[in-house]
DNA sequence: CCTTAATCGAGACGGTACGTCAGGTCTTTTT
DNA sequence: AAAAAGACCTGACGTACCGTCTCGATTAAGG
């Protein structure tokens, strides 16, 4: 039962390299911004890291999944230089238009911002196509970020602020949708005034009703 | 200004295959629903239609050109069959909220219809990452569905069951982006009460001010 | 009855290049040359040759068998610059011995002349181990040498200088196999001595009898 | 003067096991005889004899010499088991062509015995291409072997049996050579018609003159 | 109607990258 | 200190497709 895969017995994880992974995951991110996803191949990813082929493959099934994890380590990395523990929790400061608004606005300047484009809109695509990257891509990087509005709606449930038989799930999913629509279809720009028109027009459907 | 490529002196169109471009057209659906996009090349494509590989390159310029033209085929030959002239427009019965519900379950029931899904995902992941394709995909596949809701909304504004401020195109995006976010991420099953749910929460917001 | 192999559906020579042919046979024989069979690989003979591996692959099974090939092509392009027809028989003078010596001394240099030597020995010895390739190096290498010998020994046989009932087989052998012996395992130094004291000792037993 | 190896700080053989000695050359033999030379590697090898790459590189240059030493190994027991000391000397009971005949067919014997011909032909093949284990096959192995028809034939000289001109390693290479040819190159099958057939006729060129 | 030129099926070609295998070195832990 | 284990970089393997390029053999247009 423990066993699901008689593949080619895994590897010994304590004597791996740290180094060839670093190497990797910068070469990774590197060749994804400066050629794009589609160019980037694992061959050019290991010579530019000076790493054998088969060290990459010893540790990833696809270009897609060391990519997936290039940019969970850059995030992680990220998170932990600037803020502390958990941090990126959305704000409360009692106001939650303008405390959705700060985070959408954020969210926006990501999408507009290439070193967070490239690599990202390459990961969202192939777990598009293929349901188990997606499933990763899903779990590791889009359920926490959508855990984040759960929370400010329900406190803002709590506050009064929001209808109290909405559906936090459904909410968030009003004002991310729209954004990731813009964003990957390329629709029409994607600006801060579309930002904060979207977050007023979602919480006219979730005011408490009279 | 007419012929910004002075390469490759443009085939003769007169002169086409029809018959051949009808076996492309079948063979690179059939290929990409059994095999996945990812598994379906060129040449897969050429030898399942009976073609040669060159009467694609003569036509089309990528793989992920032929799919469009395919899907756009398909989907105009099941307008053409099903309805009549311009028909797919929504319909407008006097009630917005189950118009909308109605166009919204048909396309619950489309994402969850594999034939649909496999070559839909594909095109949509690849003009994520490939902003040509990208753009022939939206302007040729998404902007035309898109156009549906702007004018059943501004329908629905002149009959006063909408606030007449509202942005169309905002208040479209607010059903769309959550329906899409959902099935490309494939976050949460699609169901027909969850395009009701959509609908209710969407039009409370669009609701004209008292 | 006529196609016992199931396998990948043999090219069409008809539109084989001539001139990658070539360019093959000559990378090879040079590589094998400058640096050694151990040390040639496909991918060299592709690179040098500026040819795609696949041009190789598709019609050669390995590397041997291009060598093989290429080995052949030298002999009968050296044949047909040096004599004309069916040249390198050996030459009936009436003097049995000189005959044969001529012919032996000719075969020391070349086992001499680095240029055959490489490749020669290459060959050989993958015969020795792969069967298949060993059959093919005998068949169009071997035999067709060793037939010279058979003929001339027969000659003798007519003409009273040799024991009507030795076999000529057996007696090339005695010739072409010390030889031989001598090339492959590097006892001792080939000279042209060396050639006259073997046609000397062997015909002494080939002589007829009393 | 007694180190021409800068490199590698010699290993203490003192130290070194029997235990794995003795199955890396069970394991060298087993896979040369199941799979052939050319599909037995080196981590093959370590595998089956359970023992660490390291070990087999730490004492042995090439897979060749891995296995030289197995041969030579396993030769050494069989004479072990079988005679005593010295063994393997040509018997010498007067008649020459009787013991020489005696010999032949039993070369020939092991020649058509799979278990010595799938070694031997691979070193043989190594050692026609790889000068340096060349050298030391026919030091080891060949030259030994050599000796013995050198001392018989001496002896056959010294009995009157031979002319006392001949040269017993012309001799000698006559008696080998042509059984040596037609093993390798596989030209006709080897019987002990053809090893009686040969030492008559080589014989008949060394008898005394008249 | 009949030439004639472009398209067609076919597939060989020079390439790039794939994913795998093994070589030989190095490091870690065990004996 | 040698040994078992195995990760590492390297380089070649043989395969799959890429996109380009001939080849006859249709095949539809215009003379």
């Amino acid at each position: 039962m423990s066993e699901p895969r008689p593949a080619k017995a895994a590897p010994d994880a304590s004597r791996r390299s740290e180094r060839s992974r670093r190497a990797i995951f910068d070469a990774a991110l590197a060749l994804v911004s400066e050629t794009g996803y589609a160019k980037t191949t694992i061959e050019g990813i290991a010579a530019r890291a000076g790493v054998g082929k088969q060290t990459i493959y010893r540790w990833w099934p696809s270009k897609a999944a060391v990519l997936l994890d290039a940019f969970l380590d850059l995030a992680a990395r990220a998170n932990e230089a600037l803020g502390g523990d958990a941090q990126s929790e959305i704000p409360d400061t009692g106001d939650l238009a303008a405390d959705l608004k700060y985070v959408l606005r954020a969210t926006v300047d990501e999408m507009n911002d290439p070193a967070f484009d490239a690599p990202s809109r390459a990961l969202a695509a192939e777990g598009i196509v293929d349901p188990e990257l997606g499933a990763r891509f899903t779990e590791a990087l889009l359920e926490p970020q959508l855990g984040y509005y759960v929370r400010r709606i329900q406190a803002a449930q709590a506050a009064g602020d929001v209808d109290p038989d909405a559906d936090p799930r459904l909410a968030l999913e009003l004002l991310v949708g729209p954004l990731h629509h813009r964003w990957l279809h390329r629709t029409l720009p994607l600006t801060h005034a579309y930002a904060d028109d979207l977050v007023d027009l979602v919480l006219r459907g979730l005011a408490p009703r009279a």
